[in-house]
RNA sequence: CGGGGCGUGGCGCAGCUUGGUUUAGCGCGCUUGCUUUGGGAGCAAGAGGUCGUCGGUUCAAGUCCGACCGCCCCGACCA
């Protein structure tokens, strides 16, 4: 019998200080979870029980859809992260370590490497694919900076799948294959979710989605219109502004202004009474040793993601101001786009082709440009979407109002191509005997960060509201007296009935005052509640109560068992 | 990496400004006993602390100074 006298269930009932949503306190509070270290956490038994049941429904959805489940290594040689290039590419994020020889080794982030190195391997034709490969493991990734608890945490439990196709065709198939199971994870997780169109960042591939858990404490902003499209702000799209007509006589001569330490668009807006929609902002990002100008109108704000994908890198950074002075020949504050001293690639966004008599820096301390035009006084590179959607932006599909909400990433499925299988040479012979690549993709799950998201999703001020599939327990009993014999019986009847039905139940067999087991029922959040006390038991009842209503039901003891087997069918459908 | 905050029994905090009545307190939790017993009980008696670490100042340091470590928050960029 599962008794809470002797579970290992540390409730809190001081809200722990430095905590901040309330996910993360009910974890801490509810004794799911303790932190060991800055983004790493120790499993308590009833979080663990909960992590378990996530990881058995999407290992029984994998398995639907033909996945098959392995096991790799989270220390993984230096030399496979650099057959694929990552090993630089990958930056601080990537946990390095050696061993006592001295090699490099680094904590798997992600598993592209390992599954390609060992499918290359050990297939070697056709008739072997499509083959789905999936398995739940320990990632690592050093975040710039952790937070929210496990929902970004530097060591975190996750589901990782990799499929290898034959044709770029059934790759696709398979990616949506996985979709499918994805969407059914997560409604059978008990989750409002949402899929959305992401970018591939880091692990790269031709396109991908992310499965957003819909919350107000979600880090990421999902951009979504009435007509179905839904992207990550990140990936977000708009339609460009109508092009300005642009008539030659309109075009005002090029003119310099004294701006005074003056630097932002803000203040030299204001000082020379023009909008920020004028504005050229005109900034310089250091790629290596490469620097880049991006130019986009005063109003509106670069989206980094877009830059880094158009020129294929992983990091950007914006250029230190010694940078700036050798690139503008001014200090910041006073770039633009005419007359620079270092030549380099200049990237505008499409705002700033309708831009007409524009302003910008004059790359020199304490001036500003008016009347700047493009193509009249500079020329750039390339004319492209690089920045930042805003909330009823026009949407890219039909026109209409973007809207944005948050959201926490729980999935994400990327096509991948042949990106890893070519740098990592892994082939299989076709039906003509021919060599060639791989068709991948890759898709993750985050198991723990499911637990968290479902809290989030799903509690109220006394604690938390665990959907019944994952809940780590169906039911507790709750015998206000377990001393009392007859609730003691009774008590130990029903659990015995509702166990030998199949259904997980946790004993408060705790020789505590009723309203401390009562506030440590609501803090942990069972779904089901059965309390057992002399009242009610004197009418030969006891009580009944789901964590999520408010209604408790009397009922004869030896109904209890059936009550609940009727009412689990209910929610399952 | 930059800015801010914090670090004192398991948890939450006070004490530090102005060094010495501090044997380092308080609340929660924990142990034992009695009373209580349907929404975090009362009384009594206990256990539990190298005051983050190292160094310095001083007759004397939880308290002052320095370095380091850890944790949390904001930012990482708007030119």
């Amino acid at each position: 019998m599962m008794l809470l006298s002797k579970y290992l269930l540390p409730t809190l009932k001081e809200i722990p200080r430095e905590v901040e949503i309330p996910s993360h306190q009910l974890m801490i509070r509810s004794g799911i979870m303790r932190q060991l270290a800055s983004g790493i956490y120790e499993w308590l038994p009833l979080g663990l029980r909960v992590v378990h049941k996530v990881e058995d429904i999407v290992r029984e959805e994998m398995n639907l859809i033909g996945g098959q489940e392995v096991s790799l290594p989270a220390m993984q040689p230096r030399e496979l992260w650099e057959e694929s290039g990552r090993w630089d590419f990958y930056g601080k994020e990537l946990i390095r370590l050696k061993d006592r020889n001295k090699r490099d080794f680094c904590l798997g982030p992600t598993h592209e490497e390992v599954i390609t190195d060992l499918v290359r391997g050990e297939v070697r034709s056709y008739k072997e694919l499509p083959l789905l490969l999936y398995q739940f493991q320990t990632k690592f990734r050093d975040e710039i900076r952790p937070r929210f608890g496990v929902i970004r945490a530097r060591e975190f439990y996750m589901k990782d799948a990799y499929s290898f196709d034959a044709t770029d065709k059934n790759a696709e198939t398979s990616y949506n294959n996985v979709f499918g199971a994805y969407c059914k994870i997560f409604q059978r997780c008990g989750l409002k979710f949402r899929s959305v169109e992401a970018q591939t960042g880091a692990i790269g591939g031709t396109f991908s989605h992310e499965f957003m858990v819909i919350a107000e404490a979600g880090e990421e902003i999902m951009v979504s219109c009435k007509c179905g499209y839904a992207a990550n702000l990140e990936k977000a799209e708009c339609l460009p502004p109508p092009k300005t007509e642009r008539k030659r006589s309109g075009l005002k001569k090029l003119e310099e202004v004294e701006t005074k330490d003056m630097k932002t668009v803000g203040e030299v807006g204001k000082f020379l009474k023009e909008k920020p929609d004028k504005f050229i902002k005109t900034l310089v990002y250091k790629i290596d040793s490469e620097c880049v100008i991006v130019m986009i109108r005063g109003d509106h704000e670069v989206n980094e993601s877009k830059v880094k994908s158009y020129l294929g890198v992983n990091e950007i950074f914006l250029a230190d101001e010694k940078t700036i002075e050798e690139v503008t020949g001014a200090p910041l504050g006073f770039a633009g786009p005419v007359g620079l001293k270092v030549k380099c690639k200049l990237l505008a966004d499409y705002s700033v082709e309708g831009i007409v008599n524009g302003i910008t820096g004059a790359n020199k301390k304490d001036y500003h440009l008016r009347n700047v035009n493009m193509s009249r006084d500079f020329e750039v590179d390339k004319v492209l979407d690089l920045r930042k959607v805003k909330e009823g932006d026009a949407c890219p599909k039909c026109g209409k109002r973007l809207e944005f909400s948050r959201g926490i990433e729980v999935g994400h499925t990327f096509k991948l191509g042949t990106k890893y299988s070519e740098a990592l040479r892994a082939t299989f012979l076709d039906k003509q005997g021919k060599e060639k690549y791989f068709v991948m993709g890759c898709y993750g799950i985050g198991v723990s960060r499911i637990v968290a998201a479902a809290i989030e999703q799903s509690h109220d001020q006394h604690g938390i509201i665990w959907p019944l599939p994952i809940a780590p327990f169906q039911v507790l009993i709750l015998p206000v007296n377990y001393e009392h014999e007859k609730t003691r019986a009774i008590s130990d009847r029903i659990y015995e009935q509702l166990e030998s039905a199949g259904q997980e139940v946790l004993m408060d067999d705790r020789d505590e005052r009723a309203g401390v087991k009562f506030k440590d029922a609501d803090l942990i959040g069972i779904p089901i509640r059965v309390t057992v006390g002399e009242k009610t038991l004197a009418k030969n009842m006891v009580e009944l109560k789901l964590r999520g209503e408010k209604e408790v039901r009397e009922i004869q003891p030896d109904q209890v068992q059936k009550l609940i087997t009727e009412l689990m069918k209910e929610k399952e459908d």
